[in-house]
DNA sequence: GTTTAATGTTAACTGAGTTAAGTATCGACC
DNA sequence: GGTCGATACTTAACTCAGTTAACATTAAAC
């Protein structure tokens, strides 16, 4: 039955752009008094989850140059929501961490998902939600299978799904930090053309 | 059962982030000898639904200056897969019409993308695909109804889903093409800063 | 026939990315 | 202990896709 291959197809298309685009935009700009491109909200994220992260670790999990994420820090730290850290053993390096008024961009970004997410689950019973988990985990698990480019961070979970995240390499992320080299090759956050930064009309 | 509740809605929002950014991207690689950006590549998209498009719709659809679409029919000129028509009527406007090399990228990234639906839809019964638009169909509705800036292009229908669209701003765009006023005032394709260029690495 | 509005292009600018060069520190080796 | 290469970050110059504003040209209204 083609048409409905292809009608829901359509559809699960069209929910992506909605849920990934559309929704984390506004939640985004409701959770923050600032405007925050994507890579920069990126950062804060990575930074709320366990372990050191430095500009190169950054640069590497993001995909984009030291130099890129030396500028983003410059843009954070100059609104006190990163702070940079020089490490003890090696002046060489800095430790980027998380200032009060970056975690509360997240909790407050976590708190309205969290209401939005309420709202959408009590439209379904126990019974249906399951069953959804299990489709939506097929489709994940298949679409990356198809793909070559698979490596990304998530970091849906906020880093604490562990062994139970369907995505094979965000379990660096989420459980083991000291694996976190090279994730996400190619879920490029390359240089801008069109939909991720603050609205600015 | 929160945990329930959490675990599925950050499925959906890996599934959202796998099948609009990894699984998009990947595809119009494949499709396009060229490099496409996102705006240049829904520009084609625009184009080959029915209606005469001039600049100023487009720059109205894709949410972008007259001169950023200028720019882009420019770029897509110069690529053969578009040209500008002098309107009969009035020497004023221009038509811009999709040529045969812009199909062709069109068609193979539907080709593509219809394969890979195959495949994933293969995974499915009946039962559970209905079952699986249900929900998903609901998933929409439901986050477009928080949302207020709820108007989009989705145009993964391919400009004939009609009236049984899920998204009420796309039908003007699906079945009434002279309904083409303002669709999508807010799903910006705004000034980049990240994600949807082509990759140059 | 002149003024006003509409349509599209050009020019100057912005912001977030890039690469390449520069600075400072570390570790190793003679 | 001094030099040399590697590592970590920053700075500078550039690119690219947006922006706004000014400018032609044509159409419409009075």
């Amino acid at each position: 039955m083609g048409n409905l291959d292809q009608t829901l197809s359509e559809n699960i298309r069209i929910m992506a752009v909605v849920i990934a685009d559309i929704c984390h935009r506004s939640t985004l700009q409701m959770a923050s008094p600032v405007n925050l491109t994507r890579n920069q909200f990126t950062i804060l994220k990575v930074l709320s989850t366990e372990g050191d992260f430095q500009i190169s670790d950054l640069a590497r999990l993001l995909d984009i140059s030291n130099a890129a994420i030396s500028k983003n820090i410059d843009r954070l730290a100059q609104l006190d929501l990163v702070a940079r850290q020089t490490k003890p053993g090696d002046r060489r390096s800095l430790d980027i961490i998380l200032l009060e008024d970056g975690m509360k961009i997240l909790r407050e970004f976590d708190r309205i998902l969290g209401e939005k997410q309420e709202h959408l689950m009590d439209q379904f019973s126990i019974q249906e939600k399951e069953n959804l988990l299990d489709l939506v985990k097929r489709v994940i698990t298949f679409t990356l299978a198809e793909e070559q480019d698979t490596e990304l961070i998530c970091l849906q979970c906020g880093g604490n799904c562990g062994d139970t995240c369907v995505i094979d390499s965000c379990k660096g992320l989420c459980s083991l930090p000291e694996k976190k080299i090279s994730l996400r090759q190619s879920v490029g956050a390359k240089q801008g053309s069109s939909d991720w930064s603050p609205d600015k009309k």
